[in-house]
DNA sequence: CCGCGGGCCTGAGAGC
DNA sequence: TGCTCTCAGGCCCGCG
């Protein structure tokens, strides 16, 4: 589910509460997760400090007083929710109060202000490790991650250069985090109708012979920009499972222009042309065939 | 090294 | 109502 503008709304609404705050106690109710917990997880963060709430591509990074670094990643339906003020409560078992379905609240955490966090992944592709800061730099989930698409050393001629002799298709290559780090298929689809590419261009096509970035090049990364921010925004885009901390829906689901809109007309002034979908690497892909090229 | 397909899980929605 | 099938925002792994 969540890509970078849904991570990054649940890194900012989680930051008021985590950063500079103690944990007081966790509660891994599954230790099962995508891959299973750290035997000494519990034991590294009870008592611990969180002294900053970071992210990087699809993961948000908690900095512990220890010198330990939280990481965490959402999956496809990972979800955090906050519920503030539970000073005085001993919650043995905690129940979330207004709560549809906590079936899936996996890792709980007591924050010394009161504060509750839970981790809510009904899928548990999601996961958590906990890693040495001086050790981030060889950390395998971390390690082959490009260029964080709002960074700046993100731009037309890196893209260009990292998709230089690629043979696969523009989209797979967005898609691939070695390439630019935080972008899904949804982001994927929007960018590419935004700046009129084709799904289906070999992504080699974005380069020119000595490298240097072709205007379509340009354009894509103008696109991934805008549609990342106004994303970011809006709280991200809720369709299924992503939910602000506070339990209320994004919105820039509003604002698709192709992803999940097979069969309406194509947004693109004068264009006419009617979305399509299709399936690249076993995954939708959303576009208009009149005006993407 | 690269690209592709399968698999990991659960739940929602469509069709019968 | 209830069963079965398909699909879902991510990513790792093994194969050719």
């Amino acid at each position: 589910m969540p890509e970078l503008p849904e991570v990054e709304t649940v890194r900012r609404g989680l930051q008021p509460v985590m950063e500079g705050t103690k944990i007081a106690r966790v509660e891994a109710r599954r230790g099962d997760l995508r891959f299973p917990l750290q035997k000494d997880f519990l034991a590294r963060l009870d008592g611990q400090t969180i002294v900053g709430l970071g992210r990087r591509a699809k993961y948000i990074l908690a900095d512990l007083s220890s010198g330990d670094v939280l990481l965490m990643h959402l999956g496809m339906s990972g979800s955090f929710r906050v519920v503030e003020g539970m000073n005085g409560q001993q919650p043995g078992v905690f129940h979330h109060p207004r709560s549809e379905d906590r079936a899936h609240d996996h890792i709980v955490f007591h924050m010394a202000s009161g504060a509750i966090v839970s981790f809510n992944d009904p899928r548990r592709f999601g996961y958590m490790k906990i890693v040495r800061r001086e050790e981030m730099e060889q950390e395998p989930f971390l390690k082959g991650l490009g260029p964080e698409p709002l960074g700046n050393a993100f731009d037309a001629a890196m893209l260009a250069r990292a998709c230089a002799g690629k043979k696969a298709n523009l989209k797979a290559a967005l898609l691939d985090q070695r390439v630019v780090a935080g972008l899904g298929n949804i982001y994927v689809c929007e960018a590419l109708h935004r700046s009129h590419l084709s799904p289906k261009r070999q992504a080699s096509t974005l380069a020119q012979r000595n490298l240097t970035p072709t205007d379509h090049a340009k354009r894509l990364v103008g696109a991934i920009h805008t549609v990342l921010n106004a994303a970011i925004e809006a709280g991200g885009s809720s369709l299924r499972d992503h939910r602000r901390t506070d339990g209320e829906l994004g919105y820039f689901q509003h604002s698709f222009r192709v992803y999940d809109r097979e069969g309406e007309k194509c947004p693109t002034p004068k264009c006419g042309g009617v979305i399509k979908r299709f399936t690249q690497g076993g995954r939708s892909t959303f576009w208009c065939p009149k005006c993407q090229k």
